[in-house]
DNA sequence: TGTACATCAGTGAACGCGCGTTCACTGATGTAC
DNA sequence: TGTACATCAGTGAACGCGCGTTCACTGATGTAC
């Protein structure tokens, strides 16, 4: 029984690993077998797929995605307060779960199809959670729902886009660079919230 | 000499729209020339490698990324009357040009590594191109280079990201929508931008 | 604790298929006279 | 304008390879007694 876990572990990892290349699509079943050390046929006692597999991945990625909002979440913060430390936990969670990151960018644009659909659903899910999250921030208690999802995805968008920089980045230096541009750009975004309904 | 030009353009189209259903990796010679209507060797009298293809896509692709920056630009407008021109100008020109802004999105995440690079080069150039057009408009004379590039990696990334929505848009109804939403990102960013300079 | 047994993760041979690439070729296009 | 000829886009056979999937199997793991 915890031979057959082990086991799922390495094909899982070894496909999140193999896909970081280029896609999951571009991943065969054989080249997974061959590097978990398995012959090609076992990894059918784990997998009915190489896009069944993918579909766990969605939910693994997903589930580090969704630490980064807890975490942003947890000093229950003011706008202000939300700027600074974000980007840094944002940072230190993708320096963890990289290729959940890399892999949440790639196959939600490039991924066998039924992956690509299931991370597009789950990124509108994470969108409404942040829509929540905001709503509960003082000061944008008369947003209209259609204001408070305008900005979570502009947030959430901002947030995928500056994991694929981190993820890119060729050098720990660059890293520096980038946060301090992300962290620019979140408070051009919350400046301009900020500003929003007075001007409306 | 007229004969080469057309099935060379055949070849280009046709590995554009197969790209389309995952990435240009998952592109096959053999399926680009059964499509074309040509033996699979004849492909080598146009292209050394489907990847030497996608440079030349990534070329095209561009052109009509430059075009919409081309055609926001052309009112030279104020601040002000871009946000609810430019929009329209994005939505006309992916809907015009539809594989091509789906091609940057994917191939920028996903595609050969060496289509991949020059698809982010190109991207950083157009950021360039842009920070360089927003120095023009009165208002932000005083702005640090600096944001002037986050400004305009703010509105590059959403523009791409408002390009992919609208792509993967399943009826018209949901463009009109996604509009709105992306002209309300656009004025939230700009509030921030406007605002900007007198907080920092 | 020791043994007999059931389960089922992993094996290995085999299949037909599409892949990229080589090579010598053929015949349509377009030019020189 | 008509013909002879050079170029080179497209052909077709052939190659070795990795692919996903089938099937009957074996032997390690973990359980019942």
């Amino acid at each position: 029984m915890e031979r057959k876990e082990r086991t799922r572990r390495a094909i899982l990892d070894t496909a999140l690993d193999l896909s970081a290349d280029t896609s999951l699509v571009a991943v065969s079943l054989r080249q997974v077998a061959k590097d978990v050390g398995i012959v090609p046929t076992a990894f059918y006692r784990h997998f009915a797929s190489i896009e069944a597999l993918g579909l766990e991945l969605v939910d693994e990625s997903f589930a580090s995605l969704r630490a980064v909002l807890r975490d942003v979440r947890r000093p229950d913060p003011s706008l202000k307060e939300l700027i600074d430390g974000s980007v840094d936990v944002l940072a230190e969670h993708v320096d963890a779960r990289r290729a959940h990151f890399g892999f949440i960018a790639r196959e939600r644009v490039a991924g066998p199809p039924a992956v690509r659909e299931a991370v597009r659903h789950q990124i509108e899910l994470v969108e409404r959670e942040l829509a929540t999250d905001i709503a509960r921030i003082p000061g944008t208690e008369n947003w209209s729902a259609d204001d408070l999802r305008v900005l979570s995805k502009l947030m959430v968008t901002s947030m995928v886009a500056t994991a694929e920089m981190l993820i890119v980045a060729p050098r720990p230096e660059a890293e520096t660079e980038i946060k301090d541009s992300a962290r620019t750009q979140l408070r051009m975004v919350l400046v301009g919230a900020v500003n929003w309904r007075s001007e409306t």
